[in-house]
RNA sequence: GGGGUUGUAGCUCAGAUGGUUAGAGUGCCUCGUUGACAUCGAGGAGGUCACAGAUUCGAGUUCUGUCAGCCCCACCA
């Protein structure tokens, strides 16, 4: 035992263990196994990902949960599993392709499909493995892949569903567009940042040559598919122009000035230049006005063929162009600064074109209704509650969802169009000939699905869906979603409207919504900034446990934290710190009888004291764990662990375990084994690895702690009950070792080395027990001899605490007046708090109102003041009489 | 334009349902290496809890407003 080195070395043993912990199938459950269900579905990384801070939080959060309700006896399943990621995954296979000197185009779609599928299959495990390094005890026999069969199949089925029901329908509209992308994006995966513009004052002469109207924009290459200028209704400048025709500068093409309600008389002109193919209130507008639609922009962001020397051009390059062109033309009139939102792609960044083009929807409102009602109603709570509002203020002002991307990596849609009637059948099963008129010549829609619909699925089909599952019998609903607030709209939400409308019940019960990990400038990590922290070279570094008790401590939920190395190695030390204690057990084990039980009357104080904490900190922790405060959970830990158990128990032991009487080293022995291994249980969902090899070496202890029981408070029920004042006596105690080690310090008297001490005791309750239990002091104080006496040492250092008057008795080395002068501001010092007190005694409202336990504990407060401060005159009375 | 959130020790953050002298980590200062641990131990300095009101016997904690920062949502060209 005594070879086990000084330092806890996690990299190897981490390894090992979670082999082992795999291969003894500990991660994985039956839905027939006994328990509670609990059961948590991952939130799925893509696919090709790489493991990033953000992971590493959410997943350390989830395997606490897990493992402390797998330890508490519910029958729990972690759902793993991968996200096939549409456009990112595509991207990179293109991206690889470009390197070859090819395209998709080229290789066409099968082909390349199946590149995309070699890809998955080469680095689609990373992330996984990744994810094995944290810890993380996902029932890796069920792991799932959105584009899996079974995924699929339920991607079909609801799709067919929702179209069936009217729910899911095609149509032309205006919808954000990505050029880069070359696809259709959905309201949410477009970005709006204010950048600074401007506004461009723009002339267009009337066509009877009657002067010209002014009109303001932000995008003057618009202007080529300009079909119309509206004012308002009411506005008094432009009144009586309205249904005068405009010549479109560069075009001459002939376009109406009309009045429409939407257009705000403040703001720039009060003329608004219309673009219906370009610009989505424009497009409104056209519709209500019967405007004809001009596409002047492709889809890759250049301008359309038929424009004369403005085709081709990129639509930035174009925009210089043209203002020079109006300018030259004098229909320039100023150019103004203009702040104003534009709209980014989420994915590429590049600025979104609003087109018109054919796209799938999901009809949003009646799905969302259900949704909104299940929080409402509490069914579905968010931890922590603020994020309920969020939640419900977009599903209230929800838009239809614009599902279909021009992609070929996805769910392909599953609708066929007949070449020979026309006709469109939308089915679960390939369709090979037209139902309508038995045509063969059948064309199946080319888009995919947004990626977030089949991950809409997720809690569901991952348990089995469309089959009806012994699974999704058992674990649905999941009892938490546990993920990060910023994919509250992409994701979270359209799982509860998916869930409800396909399982008639919320998919999860509760939504732990954390933060985001921030850099130590507290900036969002990204590739960009280059100011990522990769999680695995944190572990490699410092081991897993290390960076999860980093992740978790001092975090709370909702809240963004930041990444500091300091608080790993913080953490690291925490570990440290119980691999020298556990090794100090071990050590002091050797040559123990194992089967050794000490019963309730072999204990003393201060193992009554180490139990009773234990006790109330498995309380304070499971009651944490119990409320999402993980943060709260970890700081009790370490609390109790480092300071209770290290830094006061282990030291209190020492005599007994150097000391010759067996039978008391024994029960020191025992009652430090089992604080040990209890706290090991207890602490192992945050530290899995660590109590797991640390308990492995514990004698009488069999099986991994993972299936151990998770501690209960009733397991010390036979060693000690709470009628004990125990803690009021560890109080005194502590404060006696405080002050002794106070005066030492102060006199420059290194702290271990011995000083004769000497005690008045004041304290009503605890006078006895103090006298035969002074070793206490002497062990943690380094306090010999202490003797106990009424008078009071003439020369000595000395302090007054409640319940004790504490004196060094150091002839010759005490400088009276130093005394006299440190006392004194001791004494200030409680007199302002005792003047306090008496305040609120003296206040008869306070008497009245305030409850009785809070006055009489004011009431008890002022008599140990007061006793105080007499004992502190008395002794500077003492002193200016020497 | 709406909504949210943050402001507590030099730094990073905890402080549920209002009630002792407001805590931790880290940094800083002083001291200490004989047997768990220097990835350690002992002691110490450091906070008018952003500001102003209100409610209350009592506010870091509840409410209102102000200032400062961050975030989300939003179709004013």
């Amino acid at each position: 035992m005594s070879n086990i080195s000084k330092t806890y070395e996690p990299q190897e043993i981490e390894r090992t263990i979670y082999e082992e912990w795999e291969r003894a199938g500990n991660f994985h459950t039956t839905a027939d196994a006994a328990g509670q269900p609990y059961c948590i579905v991952i939130p799925p990384p893509n696919v090709t990902g790489q493991l990033h801070m953000g992971h590493a939080l959410d997943e350390t959060l989830q395997d606490i949960l897990i493992r402390y309700h797998r330890m508490k006896g519910d029958n729990t399943l972690w759902m793993p599993g991968t996200d096939h990621a549409g456009i990112a995954t595509q991207a990179k296979v293109e991206e690889q392709l470009r390197g070859e000197g090819t395209n998709r185009y080229e290789l066409g779609r099968e082909k390349f499909l199946e590149r995309v599928w070699q890809w998955k299959e080469t680095y689609g495990n990373r992330i996984t493995y990744q994810l094995r390094t944290l810890g993380s005890s996902c029932d890796w026999e069920r792991e799932r892949f959105t584009m899996d069969k079974g995924c699929s199949a339920a991607v079909r089925k609801v799709f067919v569903q929702l179209y069936n029901e009217g729910l899911i329908y095609r149509g032309t509209r205006i919808t954000n567009w990505c050029p880069k992308c070359n696809t259709a994006l959905s309201d949410i995966e477009v970005e709006h940042e204010t950048e600074q513009g401007h506004l461009w004052h723009l002339r267009y002469p009337f066509a009877d040559g009657s002067g010209y109207i002014e009109v303001a924009t932000t995008r003057p290459e618009t202007m080529l598919g300009d079909t119309g200028v509206a004012v308002h209704p009411d506005d008094e400048r432009y009144k009586n122009l309205v249904g005068k025709k405009i010549i479109l500068p560069l075009v001459n093409r002939e376009i109406p000035l009309f009045a429409d309600s939407y257009v705000d008389k403040e703001f720039g002109t009060g003329a608004v230049k219309v673009t219906p193919a370009h610009d989505p209130n424009d497009f409104e507008m056209g519709l209500r006005n019967n405007l004809e639609q001009v596409k002047v922009i492709n889809n890759d962001g250049t301008m359309v063929d038929g424009l004369g020397k403005y085709s081709g051009l990129d639509r930035y390059k174009c925009r210089e162009v043209i203002v020079a062109d109006l300018e030259a033309g004098g229909f320039l009139v100023k150019i103004e600064n203009h702040e104003h939102a534009v709209g980014h792609c989420q994915r590429c960044h590049t600025t979104v074109e609003p087109l018109i083009s054919k796209q799938w929807f999901v009809k949003m409102e009646s799905l969302a209704a259900p949704a909104i009602e299940a929080v409402k109603s509490g069914e579905l709570k968010f931890v922590p509650e603020r994020f309920t509002k969020i939640y419900i203020n977009w599903l209230e002002n929800i838009r239809d969802w614009c599902i279909s991307r021009q992609l070929w990596w996805g769910h392909q849609i599953p609708a066929w169009y007949c070449d020979d009637c026309g006709e469109m059948t939308v089915s679960e099963t390939d369709v090979t000939e037209c139902p309508h008129c038995h045509g063969k010549n059948l064309r199946r829609d080319e888009d995919v699905l947004d990626t977030w619909f089949s991950s809409g699925l997720w809690p569901f089909s991952t348990l089995g869906y469309p089959d009806d599952t012994p699974e999704l019998k058992k674990f649905y609903p999941t009892s938490v979603l546990v993920t990060g607030y910023d994919i509250i709209f992409f994701w979270v939400a359209r799982m509860v409207m998916m869930g409800l409308k396909f399982r008639g019940e919320v998919p999860f019960k509760h939504v732990f919504i954390h933060g985001l990990v921030r850099d130590e400038l507290g900036r969002k990590m990204s590739k960009s900034l280059n100011n990522g922290v990769d999680p695995v070279e944190v572990i490699e570094k410092y081991g897993a446990d290390s960076l999860r008790f980093m992740l978790i401590t001092g975090n709370t939920p909702g809240n963004d934290l930041r990444f500091y190395w300091s608080k790993v190695e913080s953490a690291r030390n925490f570990a440290n710190k119980i691999w020298n204690a556990s090794r100090f057990l071990l050590m002091n084990l050797e040559g123990f009888d194992p089967t050794f039980k000490t019963t309730r009357d072999d204990l003393e104080l201060a193992d009554k004291w180490i139990l009773s904490r234990l006790i109330y900190r498995v309380e304070t922790v499971t009651d944490s764990i119990e409320r999402f405060e993980l943060g709260e959970a970890a700081r009790q830990l370490y609390e109790f662990i480092w300071f209770e158990f290290c830094d006061y128990y282990i030291e209190l032991t020492k005599a007994r375990l150097y000391g010759s009487d067996a039978q008391a080293k024994a029960t020191a022995l025992f009652v430090l084994s089992t604080v040990l291994e209890t706290s090991l249980r207890l602490l192992h969902p945050f530290m899995p690895f660590l109590t797991e090899i640390i308990r492995q070496k514990l004698p009488k202890v069999e099986g991994s702690i993972m299936l151990a029981k998770y501690p209960t408070v009733d397991e010390f029920a036979d060693l000690i009950s709470n009628d004990d004042n125990i803690g009021e006596f560890a109080d005194l105690v502590l404060n006696i070792v405080k002050t002794v080690r106070n005066l030492k310090s102060e006199l420059g008297i290194d702290s271990r080395k011995k000083v004769a001490v000497v005690l008045k005791i004041t304290h009503k309750n605890c006078a006895d027990m103090l006298k035969s239990h002074a070793r206490y002091i002497t062990d943690l104080a380094f306090a010999e001899p202490i003797t106990f006496a009424d008078e009071k040492p003439a020369h000595a250092m000395s302090n007054v605490i409640d319940g004790a008057e504490i004196y060094l008795p150091l002839e010759g080395l005490i400088d009276t007046d130093k005394e006299i002068a440190r006392l004194t501001k001791e004494l200030d010092k409680v007199r302002k708090g005792a003047a306090s007190t008496a305040g609120k005694l003296n206040n008869e409202r306070f008497l009245s109102k305030a409850p009785a336990e809070v006055v009489q504990a004011e009431r008890e407060k002022l008599d140990a003041a007061n006793e105080k401060i007499s004992a502190l005159e008395q002794r500077i009375n003492q002193l200016e009489n020497l």
